[in-house]
RNA sequence: GGCGGCGUAGCUCAGCGGUAGAGCAGGCGGCUCAUAAUCGCCGGGUCACAGGUUCGAAUCCUGUCGCCGCCA
């Protein structure tokens, strides 16, 4: 029976590249995840999007003299591009600066007071008498009241890491004139009633989340059931963002994280839009057996557990989350990924000298599900090398290129199988439910790690049988030999392919069938009535393969086999890593 | 200070109540179809430390030490 699965991604923010701790956070995983569910026969959805407002957005465009919407037009197109380049198969990746967006958002605004879950309160906020306006925590720097630090930022000090309110800053100084003509005023603002959304979150917390991770639902737990949840600001005194629809309150803009959630609803519908099937966004937000998987990191969490959740009580009629699969950091050479003190790697960066499975492979083998995890340039190295070149590219090659020399560039017909034959072949059928029971609990690592095992198995096979002897002697038994082999890459070639698309394609070609197996993706320009937005989009339903055991038919013309995957030279480690210092120097 | 996590073979980690595991590194051997790839064997650990629960604990509980996050 076919499930309703809409899978989503946290929305980057479109200020920047993204780097592997974001892929190995949440996007790769997404990606799997989809594309298993897709072989499965599932209805799948996949969507996501660029996160346009807030602050972050601002400041960089101020850094470089630009507009916003210039940053992210700079950055959208390459978000779209990587996603190609590393085949994360997005059935839509918008941006939350179009009209459908902004008209979602306000209607979720509207919805949410007139349901009596938005209330309007006063705060303090630095007011700049030169510039006449209120001034957003990131457009406020001054001395750290901790540490002394003397340019901590109005939400953060960079120097003791504090999570700061901007009203305690010593000595103000506005960022965007640097006078220092600063006083604290009042200003009103709408809240979301979080308190008010405790108990109902409580009841959902509750009831049927045994398939949660540990951790998250540990976290979100403890915070329901003793940190009393308190009001939060949704709207700010800035001028890039979506409107809020009161009247009189025209100068306000929606605080980005309330509409940077309400983009996984309105992508949706945009999908739905796009495809000419206006309400088939249905299926997954008001069917009570649909599930929706967000993809996330972990600092990511309490918005996807507890405000997102909230905020759809409070809306009405809508699915809340199924599961919040909320993957831990991702560290480099020991050191915590940060763009401030540069020490990065940039996926499009690393794409112009790898390939994008031996990405793929390292960050699903090493993916931080558990735990914090340590990313080394010898370990990705070392993987590439030792387990996707040795153990699964060469197993491949070794038998594609035995049938393609000594049988006449066929699938040979095989013989009488024996007890080996038939042992190998029933665990290439069993490693389907292995293989994919773990991808629909989401334990990746463990999916790569059985996959990986048939991968043994099958060279076991072959050193046991000995083909090339068995040819000298008994070229009918050679066949028998590998033809299983060549059923079992096969199969392997299906297994593989949620973490390695690019490769099972590959394969796909070598072993005689036709068709595109990766899906078609593309970009294409949106027009709204006054606006115009590129996304990116997806078709998989060409796919000629699903999620279980191939029959492989005798005779069956084979193409030229070439390697799957390129070994590396472990001097390149060394170099990568000082390329990194280098970078780093001087940040 | 509060909350949470981690501490298992030289290295990276899995196991999370029933006689210590994998990969890599090291040593030896088989094979030659394959990207000198593959397959087999060997050495190597008082599972941080101290108590407790249990017929039985790396695995549960308490405390100590050492790292690391998040929040105050």
């Amino acid at each position: 029976m076919s499930k309703d699965i809409l899978v989503t991604t946290a929305w980057p923010y479109c200020n920047g590249d993204l780097h592997i701790g974001h892929i190995a956070g949440a996007y790769l995983g997404a990606d799997i995840f989809a594309r298993y569910q897709r072989l499965r026969g599932n209805n799948v959805l996949m969507v996501s999007g660029s996160d346009t407002h807030g602050t972050p957005i601002t400041v960089r465009a101020e850094e470089e003299g630009i507009t916003p919407r210039e940053v992210v037009d700079r950055y959208h197109p390459r978000f779209l591009t990587l996603w190609q380049k590393l085949g994360i198969s997005y059935d839509l990746f918008t941006e939350t600066d179009t009209e459908n967006h902004w008209q979602v958002t306000q209607d979720f605004f509207l919805t949410h007071l007139k349901n009596g879950y938005i209330y309007k309160d006063t705060m303090k906020q630095w007011y700049c008498l030169d510039d006449q306006q209120f001034l957003a925590d990131r457009y406020v720097e001054g001395t750290c009241p901790y540490c002394g630090y003397p340019e901590a930022r109005g939400d953060q000090c960079d120097n003791c890491g504090r999570i700061l309110d901007a009203i305690e800053l010593i000595n103000p100084r506005c960022r965007i004139c640097g006078g220092t003509n600063l006083e604290i005023r009042e200003t009103e603002h709408f809240f979301l009633d979080l308190a008010k959304l405790n108990g109902p979150l409580l009841e959902w917390i509750k009831e049927d989340k045994e398939h949660w991770r540990p951790k998250v639902l540990n976290y979100t737990r403890a915070q329901l059931e003793s940190g009393e949840l308190r009001g939060r600001p949704i709207t700010r005194d800035i001028e890039w963002g979506i409107p809020v629809p009161v009247p009189g309150y025209e100068h306000k803009r929606i605080y980005v994280w309330y509409d940077a959630v309400i983009g996984y609803y309105s992508a949706t519908l945009e999908w739905s839009h796009l495809t000419g099937q206006p309400d088939a966004w249905r299926t997954w937000w008001t069917q009570p057996e649909a599930r929706t998987y967000y993809f996330i990191g972990k600092d990511n969490i309490p918005f996807h557990t507890i405000i997102w959740p909230g905020m759809l009580i409070a809306y009405g009629g809508l699915n809340l989350p199924y599961d919040v699969p909320a993957n831990e950091y991702l560290n480099v050479e020991g050191r915590q990924l940060s763009k401030s003190r540069r020490w990065v790697i940039e996926v499009l960066d690393v794409l112009e000298r790898y390939d994008p499975d031996p990405w793929r492979y390292t960050l699903t083998a090493i993916m931080p599900e558990t735990g914090d995890v340590n990313f080394t340039w010898e370990e990705f190295i070392r993987r590439n090398n030792d387990e996707l070149v040795a153990t699964w590219g060469n197993l491949a090659n070794r038998v594609l290129s035995f049938a393609y020399k000594h049988f006449d560039k066929r699938v040979p017909t095989p013989g009488p199988l024996d007890e080996r034959d038939v042992e190998l072949l029933r665990a290439s059928e069993a490693a389907f439910d292995e293989v994919g029971g773990h991808i629909d609990a989401v334990r990746l690592r463990a999916a790569l790690r059985a996959a990986r095992r048939l991968a043994e198995s099958a060279n076991k096979y072959l050193n046991e049988k000995e083909p090339w002897k068995q040819i000298k002697t008994d070229r009918a038994a050679a066949a028998t030999t590998i033809y299983v082999a060549l059923q079992v890459i096969d199969r392997l070639k299906v297994l593989f392919y949620p973490f390695l698309p690019f490769s099972s394609q590959k394969l796909h070609e070598y072993l005689g069938y036709e068709g595109n197996i990766m899906g078609r993706q593309w970009v294409e320009e949106v027009r709204e009535k006054e606006r115009k937005h590129l996304v990116l989009r997806y078709d998989g339903s060409d796919i000629p393969i699903r999620w279980e055991a191939t029959t492989l038919q005798p005779g069956q013309s084979l193409r030229k086999p070439q390697p799957l995957f390129r070994k590396l030279d472990p001097k390149l480690a060394e170099e990568e890593v000082e390329r990194m210092i280098r970078g780093s120097q001087g940040a």
